[in-house]
DNA sequence: GTATATTAGTCCCACATGGAACCAATAACA
DNA sequence: TGTTATTGGTTCCATGTGGGACTAATATAC
């Protein structure tokens, strides 16, 4: 590619996500109709896309897998695939899926309540909770570069406003006006 | 469902949260090994995906499609589809899919470069200005919707916030760890 | 108690997605 | 000026995804 010298990148800061991302994506970080959102999914993307390659390359994981895991690891009673696409936002048809998949490599298991005998709890076997052991770190270190750039103080003030934002949600996810 | 008036949520705040995602989706959100991400990815989620659905429904872009229109919007001279890959981080292919979809459409148009005879240069027609015209307010809204919760000074910090990491994403993009 | 509604989960199928191979045009170079 | 490498796009195909219908179990209503 013979870089074109005359295009003068705007922001220096954002030369660099010029070079890996090209002059639009550093435009559109800059500035668009929808600037906030925008950058939070372009932080979002990035993130997540080459995460879950890397499970289902090195662990044979699935994004789906990976949730109903994480969840599993998070929660202290007996979770339901249901419990997972509600925490999600996924599709019951895929965590269904999810479930199977993990039960076949002996990851989770899966009993049915006795209280109520629809239900069907699911628990991390030593194994899965040995596939997530080598899972999070990976996402944590990932979390860690991401932060780099920030201060303490700035990582626990988007932390708090994130927070907020999540909170709010409710009141417009179900509205796309 | 029977409402558990024995499990308190912890937090009031995430009432709402826990009453639309699940007591799960609450508690992961107060706090999880990546918790900040968690978050990110959350609200990314909640934000996109009822919003690419409308989409579809509404106008029958999908969101490959709306990408390419929105980049198309943003940028001055003749984009290519490689340009769109990207800034967005999608598949040259699903892009390749995209402006096929368009120009079947008459939502945008498609010319060789004189220059150099392998780029296609994207132009939106008017029609595909009018459908954007009709999908950027429901966009814009919901961001509003978004930040609702936020101060305007809280709104502006957000905002230098995720450029910040934004701006860093190079440093980490391509290494999963 | 039987009928109906609701909830948990699975299955089927059409479609979107993305990797890989491929084609065309151009750039780089001997 | 061939020859090779690179770049922009498209096509092929295996797979993931999610809507909708379906089953099973339970809760609710009469």
């Amino acid at each position: 590619m013979p870089k074109d010298d005359r295009q003068p990148d705007v922001d220096p800061a954002l030369a660099d996500v010029a070079a890996r991302f090209g002059p639009l994506a550093a435009q559109m970080l800059r500035d668009n109709p929808v600037r906030d959102v925008w950058r939070l999914s372009f932080v979002a993307n990035v993130f997540t896309g080459p995460l879950y390659k890397a499970f289902e390359e090195g662990e044979g994981v699935s994004r789906g897998e990976f949730l109903v895991l994480f969840c599993l690891s998070q929660a202290t009673d007996g979770l339901t695939a249901q419990d997972v696409c509600l925490a999600t936002g996924r599709p019951k048809n895929s965590i269904s899926r999810a479930v199977t998949g993990l039960i076949q490599k002996s990851l989770i298991r899966r009993s049915v309540s006795a209280a109520d005998r629809r239900r069907k709890e699911l628990a991390m076997t030593p194994q899965g909770r040995a596939v997530l052991d080598r899972l999070l770190p990976q996402t944590s270190a990932r979390e860690s570069a991401m932060l780099a750039p920030l201060s303490g103080a700035e990582r626990a003030t988007l932390s708090a406003l994130l927070m907020k934002i999540a909170a709010g949600a409710p009141a417009w996810a179900d509205d796309p006006e």
